[in-house]
DNA sequence: CTTGACCCTAAACTTAGCTTAAAGGTTATG
DNA sequence: CATAACCTTTAAGCTAAGTTTAGGGTCAAG
């Protein structure tokens, strides 16, 4: 497919699918004889793991090193090891994801534990020399 | 306590802190007669949650919204619904990884239980339609 | 054979979130 | 009273992750 048509599958602009080209990250690309990228279906699923990937905190720098540059790769030797090590980064992203998560969480239980004789103020107050106390310890 | 000391308490530099007054995210500062910044010991739990909001995924304007100038005025239910929708966000994105991972590991669990009457090239290629099938739904 | 919807490149621009540099004032210590 | 270790400001610089712009080619339809 030309690139007009991964822009639009993928939900991402022209100008990144080049972008990510440029920094070697989608690799997966020909070109035709007038220039015109053209790409495999596959660059769809490769699109989507970058997407992915990223909303989990990854930098493209990190995700480079996780995405095979070339899925080609996969249809040989290492095929089984590619699948679990990309099962060992999925659980990488889990993890982070995680621990956001637990921050977070911890964050919304400390303000929802406010006694309901307290007003906001003092309950403000509370939460701060709560956390103080936390954070310098 | 004066600007070094709250870098080395929050483990900040001093830019970073003098950058984030700058920008409207830290207005817990006085000034003596000298010009020097001073703090009160509540600096250091802003500072703390801007990191933990910054880890979690939010921006500094994000935070902004969230943590105004003065802690008295804590924005408490915006805070609150901000860091419920961030924990909703990243559920979703666990859902995905949970999805892919166990996709990936049925892959890997069927090519381990193929037998050898299918060669490794079409083999690769059911593999790469599961997945394309996969991630574009 | 022209018009509009595509595609191309290179380079400049943008935003967020800082850091570094330059040039200088303040203060504690021997 | 020198000197090191603090503090100040303004302005420029940097990295990541793209977007925008300028100036063109290509192609299908009428």
């Amino acid at each position: 497919m030309k690139i007009g048509e991964l822009a639009k599958r993928s939900g991402q602009t022209q100008s990144r699918i080049r972008f990510y080209e440029r920094i070697g990250l989608l690799k997966l690309v020909d070109r035709r004889s007038n220039g015109y990228r053209t790409y495999p279906p596959e660059a769809l699923v490769v699109l989507n793991l970058i997407d992915t990937a990223q909303s989990a905190g990854f930098t493209l720098d990190e995700i480079r090193q996780m995405v095979p540059s070339d899925l080609d790769e996969w249809k040989h030797d290492g095929l089984l090891d590619a699948l679990r090590a990309k099962v060992a980064e999925i659980a990488a992203l889990e993890a982070k994801l995680k621990n956001s998560k637990a921050q977070i969480k911890r964050l919304i239980a400390e303000i929802e534990a406010k006694p309901d004789d307290m007003d906001c103020k003092d309950n403000a107050r509370r939460i701060m020399a709560n956390m103080l106390v936390e954070t310098t310890r």
